[in-house]
DNA sequence: ATAATATGTCGTATATTTGCGACATAGTTA
DNA sequence: TAACTATGTCGCAAATATACGACATATTAT
């Protein structure tokens, strides 16, 4: 993306962007559901549970990492990607307050000058 | 590597991410705030309030009423804008659902084979 | 009818994302 | 040591996103 105006918007803003940039690919969603269903941390299995190849998936897992949305603990051989459920919690408080807001605003009725 | 790549993404995993790429840009956030504080709905105004051109905004907003977050309702010369409050409170819900399956699920601790 | 204004469309330039093969690195095992 | 395996890195191609000026259209006002 094109971020050249970036700063003009609030820093809310662009933590609530790039948090769902985060999630805005089907392959991230399912690595994110995957970590939490499995009961073990798994490694490269990932890849293995996806349509994607290796590298594709890795380069999905470096993304949530970067984020700290998840978090990779190397166990010799294999690495152990894990959720970072305390960061999940306070990002899906910022996406409630969000839809929150966006739903109780004031919306379109007919005592407006539109009503759609 | 092993390829077994079988599995396709789910109709769920699609539509999250598909929201969540709505949201995945500060200007559209943005516009949705903007839409939710003002209690009239407002048109072009969108333009003059964000640090973008009248063109880029434009892109925006047809970004986000072509997956229905949004509608407008030609008044004469202007178009009012509106949030479409019910497909946003359906939204909400598959969020909410998806962290909380996230944060709820069993996560890394000392009983698994790693602990990060 | 003409001018002014609001909105929408088109083309285009640039930046980013997505996807993958080929190669590199590092721990494990024979 | 040497083969093996899991993970990570690099470069490249294609697709998509972002941004905006120039132009087109439609409605209102003079």
């Amino acid at each position: 993306m094109t971020y050249a105006k970036t700063a003009a918007f609030t820093a809310d803003q662009q933590q609530l962007a790039r948090v769902a940039k985060a999630l805005a690919h089907p392959a991230r969603v399912a690595i994110i559901q995957l970590l939490a269903s499995k009961h073990t941390c798994i490694s490269g299995d990932i890849a293995a549970e996806l349509p994607l190849s290796r590298t594709t998936v890795f380069q999905h897992l470096q993304e949530l990492k970067a984020l700290d949305l998840i978090r990779g603990e190397i166990d010799g051989l294999t690495v152990c990607y894990c959720l970072n459920t305390e960061l999940l919690l306070q990002v899906q408080q910022q996406f409630t307050a969000f839809f929150t807001a966006a739903t109780t605003g004031a919306a379109c009725g007919p005592d407006d000058s539109c009503a759609c």
